[in-house]
DNA sequence: TATTGACTAACGAACGAACGTTAGGTATAA
DNA sequence: TTATACCTAACGTTCGTTCGTTAGTCAATA
């Protein structure tokens, strides 16, 4: 018989469901219906409900370390900078769009974005994690950006953290629409590429 | 004696409950006790839950149509902009920050906005709401003011749709971390002033 | 003016259903 | 044999809701 991995299903579950509904809204009952076992059996996996939370939101926590771009990326490391020298206003907007996508649709990365979007105001531990993963990693990220390319001389010598808020916030605002309305993908696609190119064509020197 | 108003004292306790814990996870027994009655006496004003979160939406829905800025703000109209023509920097500065505050410290709107977040991938009807309140009002507003200023021969005459999200979205991003982290007000307000300041700066003809 | 009756808002008690959780049994695989 | 994963059954609690009652208000009537 092959290996058995309930534990992985429950978390998966679990994940889709505390992502739609938040956790308190979201039962025991519901969740084993969704592995498809009694829910007296989840108990043979997890503690409680609150360790299936904490379980979950450590796995959340672990991929976003895993495969984040923004939390790894150190514009001051010429080993991560040096194929990014000389960056066009295309390349920009083609790399944005990239990890945009990666972003969007990438499971654990959707779904961990939108428990955060939901518990924000309850749960102190994931309002802290909101701010860190979706502000201040994604604007220290970009501000590294910003610095490199005024460095370089791409870009005007205005404010770096500013033009980093300004770079960023209306892809996060398009990313939490695309969360309510995926079928409007395309649409924030668009947008984000005259986005970019206006930017770059704005702050060039 | 005086006029009874536990009416509306159930439904500010519910916004108020509604906003942190959403719906569902709000109890009948929770809102009861934060009013200060028995639970079977909101049956005397509401038929049942759902109710009161339809009548809770109702008033925020009617708050925000006569309230907020975005929605009733008309640039093609010369008795709007008559004593905007000739806005400078520092005027933009200090009129958003103005709207910011009121936007950040008005019970209903914060709570309301606080709700939509919450319930945007749960229920359709406020993921609508949220949509239009905080995403196309809100980007209409800042277009029609972008053509205006373009029109007006203030800014170089870019993408007026992607400039008010430049404009916008580091407003709404902050937004947003004040309702999560309200002690950062102050800092945000700076952040805020140096933007608008900066987008006049480079977006200036 | 006093009495009546309709109406209201609050109450305590109770309902069935669902909640999270535990106990104990059974089958399977190491 | 032991351990594990799942089960059924049941636990006490809380859920949203309903019922019947009570106290108070107000207008019409006697």
């Amino acid at each position: 018989m092959e290996k058995s991995n309930t534990r992985e299903e429950i978390l998966e579950a679990a994940l889709d469901l505390f992502a739609v509904n938040g956790y308190e809204a979201t039962s025991i009952s519901q969740l084993a219906d969704a592995v498809g076992i009694r829910k007296a059996s989840l108990y043979s996996h997890f503690a409680n409900k609150q360790d299936i939370l904490d379980t979950v939101v450590e796995t959340v926590l672990k991929g976003y370390a895993d495969r984040s771009i923004f939390a790894r990326a150190d514009w001051d490391d010429p080993g991560f900078t040096k194929d990014k020298a000389g960056m066009t206003a295309e390349d920009a907007a083609k790399l944005v769009r990239g990890q945009l996508r990666y972003i969007l649709h990438d499971p654990h990365i959707s779904k961990g974005r939108k428990l955060l979007v939901i518990e924000q105001f309850r749960n102190a531990e994931l309002a802290e994690l909101q701010t860190k993963q979706n502000y201040r990693d994604v604007l220290n990220y970009f501000t590294g950006m910003m610095r490199f390319l005024i460095r370089e001389g791409s870009l005007k010598d205005e404010d770096p953290e500013i033009m980093a808020a300004q770079f960023s916030s209306p892809i996060t605002v398009w990313i939490n629409l695309c969360d309510r309305e995926p079928e409007r993908e395309d649409e924030v696609m668009e947008l984000v590429g005259k986005h970019v190119m206006q930017f770059f064509e704005i702050y060039r020197k």
